[in-house]
DNA sequence: ACCTGAACACCGTTCAAGT
DNA sequence: ACCTGAACACCGTTCAAGT
């Protein structure tokens, strides 16, 4: 039942007050923000490219937001939701640790030009966060370990897929030696080896850590 | 040799041009601008401020430097500096990898408002930084290991390093479960117990994750 | 309640004018 | 060669005025 004005024609208002119905709302505006930010990398969020998104002024945001800082959590925990902690009630510890893992690494290499603005931001204490971490303490608990040995594995493991993530969104070429070639011989050689294997190298190295982390976690637990 | 023109007063000159003697130079604006973000966070490095710090105007700075951007590299060069390598010449490679990992987690965490800074830029290829990585690749190639497998386990530790270094600068009570207590038993069981150990949990974490992915990866290793 | 547009105090960067 | 100060095109944020 929404009665239009039968002004002349659908133009839009200019120099209005109220609108008659509602234009923003906090998840519009972060799917907006989100969206602007894995289009064009997250120096385009500006608060006025996000209102200009949103056929809106910028001024407008702030009727529902504080600050843009709120606005980043938002999209943080927007991304952080596609996380799937669901692993630990079906599979084993070391296993589900690894698809865990792996889907947060995709989760955040699939969003690069958010990582450094999440890496601003303290990590949320949003409801859906506790939640992945209650799965995985519950993944932990139930493979016997001792309860003071599970925080320091989980900060160990998500510290490791963060600066994984933050890797991968590393130009290719940093290693590039460029004059400096012939005097670091070994470093070359193993670049070069490394490079005829044809693999990219922030997936090996994320691979291969990934084994090593949990394998020496697991080897090193002494469970309760 | 500095013959000073012996004007009435000491008070510095206004509206001046080409000053006498050299004011700025690469050093000297390096050396500011990271005392500026070691003291203030990196929110206080603006061009404005550098400048005021060292009694000059915003725009002389684009005389000896392209882009702020440019500064930060300079800042990281000077930081990535002060960490140590030459164990890799003097320890096994597990003490080796193990001591440099926590010299250059110390580094970090004592730039902490760094780190940030650091996450938006590519490790440059400096020619100390290609020096260090020299050391570490000897280091692996000495214990034996097969060339290819020597980037990726260097890559997957600074993955790791960094990753630390980063959450080290998290405020300490992201973990709070706040009103969400009583949901998530296991989690806030473990929460718990760690704080019971008195250990810094982030701590506690770079610790027993060092250990694990040391261990993880010469376990893994099949040397050439 | 919730929009617009003007305004504020900043940014990084450029450039003509000065010595 | 290398400084200053004015200027430019931006930022995020505030606020009175409008409906």
């Amino acid at each position: 039942m929404n009665h239009e004005p039968a002004s002349s024609t659908a133009a839009p208002r200019r120099r209005a007050g109220r609108p008659r119905s509602v234009v923003l709302d906090r998840e519009l505006i972060a799917r907006a923000a989100l969206k602007l930010v894995v289009a064009g990398g997250y120096s385009t969020l500006t608060m006025s490219a996000l209102a200009r998104s949103l056929s809106v002024s910028p001024s407008a945001l702030y009727n529902h937001v504080e600050s843009k800082q709120e606005i980043m959590q938002w999209i943080q925990e927007i991304v952080m939701d596609g996380v799937d902690s669901t692993v630990f009630e079906t599979l084993p510890l070391d296993e589900a640790l690894m698809a865990w893992a792996v889907t947060y690494r995709d989760i955040f290499a699939g969003h690069a030009p958010l990582i450094p603005l999440i890496a601003v931001l303290p990590v949320s204490g949003s409801p859906r966060t506790l939640e992945m971490y209650e799965k995985v303490a519950a993944g932990f608990t139930s493979a016997g370990w001792k309860q003071e040995d599970i925080i320091p594995a989980i900060v160990a493991l998500e510290s490791f897929i963060f600066g994984s993530a933050l890797d991968a969104t590393a130009p290719l070429d940093i290693f590039d030696p460029g004059e400096n070639a012939g005097s670091i011989p070994n470093f070359e050689g193993a670049l070069e080896a490394q490079r005829a294997t044809g693999r990219h190298s922030a997936d090996a190295a994320f691979h291969t850590g990934l084994r090593a982390i949990v394998n020496g976690l697991l080897a090193t637990s002494r469970t309760a």
